[in-house]
DNA sequence: ACCTGAACACCGTTCAAGT
DNA sequence: ACCTGAACACCGTTCAAGT
């Protein structure tokens, strides 16, 4: 009794979608059960979430439901994926403009205030999400997320003549965003009150930090 | 279907010790289940622990375990409890040697210091209460938690003389709170290396943040 | 008095039987 | 072929019966 298996007998082999959505149809479904898996999570929340309340609500059963995805694990994590890459694509536009901003401060301005109003935006599932952060699955892709946002800045970082070396690089972009997400779900907690201000400290720190590399 | 109840029949009525340790032995007990429990949230993951496992390495039965806590989340409220106190007392040891120093900076560089120091002594149990923070008592707890810590942080700003009133206090020390968590959480995940560097970038960060303040 | 563990209520998952 | 939902395996919690 000593090695971290869950040692349940239930089916957790794959946490995928079970059949490839080659027909629309199926495609359908499958972001139906996610929207009703949505619509629960806010509702009774995620301990009171059960496969057959799921089926149920969208009128087929149990085991239909689990023609779509294997378990319910599953269900949460194509979920949690939705919204993560929902974020991904608003935020990579940030990316895609590079262009326009002269300099480091210029883009550290308007990353943080696109990340603070998507987080804004979507104030109602962030404790959702966050309440699903308990199941390893949805943590790990979570960190793939993560990886993926820190080679961006890391490259936004080097093109705008960041003298830090690879290894640097990497830590610095991790303080950096762990810093941006940290006190950007603080500001928006703060109901509107000040948070522009709030939003000038978080900028403050940010420049602070990236100025010993520039 | 709409309001935020669990909904489930199993009792969660208190999640306080059942009864007050008033012999040294039953205290004892208390502890001992709180050290098995913490072995095997190590060894099986949160969701593999079962109060059966819990009674069965306590040598006693599941009935006699609900002797000492109302319900499963209690024992693991408790636990977490315990380690949240071990984190206050610890750092209240820097506010209490408030007078060693001259100026904010020196303060912020031994808070953030004993910080990280602490999160590295409890480097095994950091994963155990994340995963533990799904639990919305023990969430709960963890707020409190940090009310103090923020009254605390508060409370220093102005002894070195924060420019700030009270609103505008308590917004910085959230943001300072944050940041010095996720950061140090951050510094603690990278294993040693270039985490001399790390803390000193946190360090800027905070004195940036506390500048305008000044 | 105190402890025990079978029994009950749930919920996730499966699969034999229906259409 | 596809869907159904009773049946099974678990786990949290209780309480009648034992000491």
């Amino acid at each position: 009794m000593n090695t971290n298996n869950a040692a349940v007998s239930h089916s957790k082999n794959s946490t995928a979608a079970r059949r490839k959505p080659r027909q629309a149809r199926a495609q359908k479904r499958h972001d139906q059960i996610l929207d009703i898996t949505a619509e629960l999570l806010d509702s009774v929340g995620i301990d009171g979430i059960t496969t057959i309340s799921i089926a149920k609500e969208l009128n087929i059963s149990v085991g239909s439901l689990y023609h779509y995805y294997p378990n319910k694990v599953a269900i949460l994590c194509a979920l949690a994926s939705r919204w993560l890459n929902e974020m991904t694509r608003t935020i990579s536009a940030v990316d895609e403009n590079i262009a326009e901003h002269s300099d480091i401060a210029s883009y550290v301005k308007v990353y943080t205030h696109k990340i603070i109003a998507m987080y804004k935006r979507q104030r109602g599932i962030l404790p959702l999400v966050q309440a699903m952060y308990a199941i390893p699955e949805v943590r790990q892709l979570d960190e793939q997320h993560d990886l993926l946002m820190l080679a961006r800045l890391a490259n936004a970082f080097k093109h705008f003549g960041c003298k830090a070396n690879k290894t640097e690089l990497e830590r610095i972009a991790r303080i950096y965003h762990e810093t941006t997400y940290i006190c950007s779900m603080a500001i928006v907690d703060q109901q509107g009150r000040k948070a522009s201000r709030s939003e000038a400290d978080l900028n403050q720190m940010l420049n602070a930090l990236l100025a010993n590399y520039f």
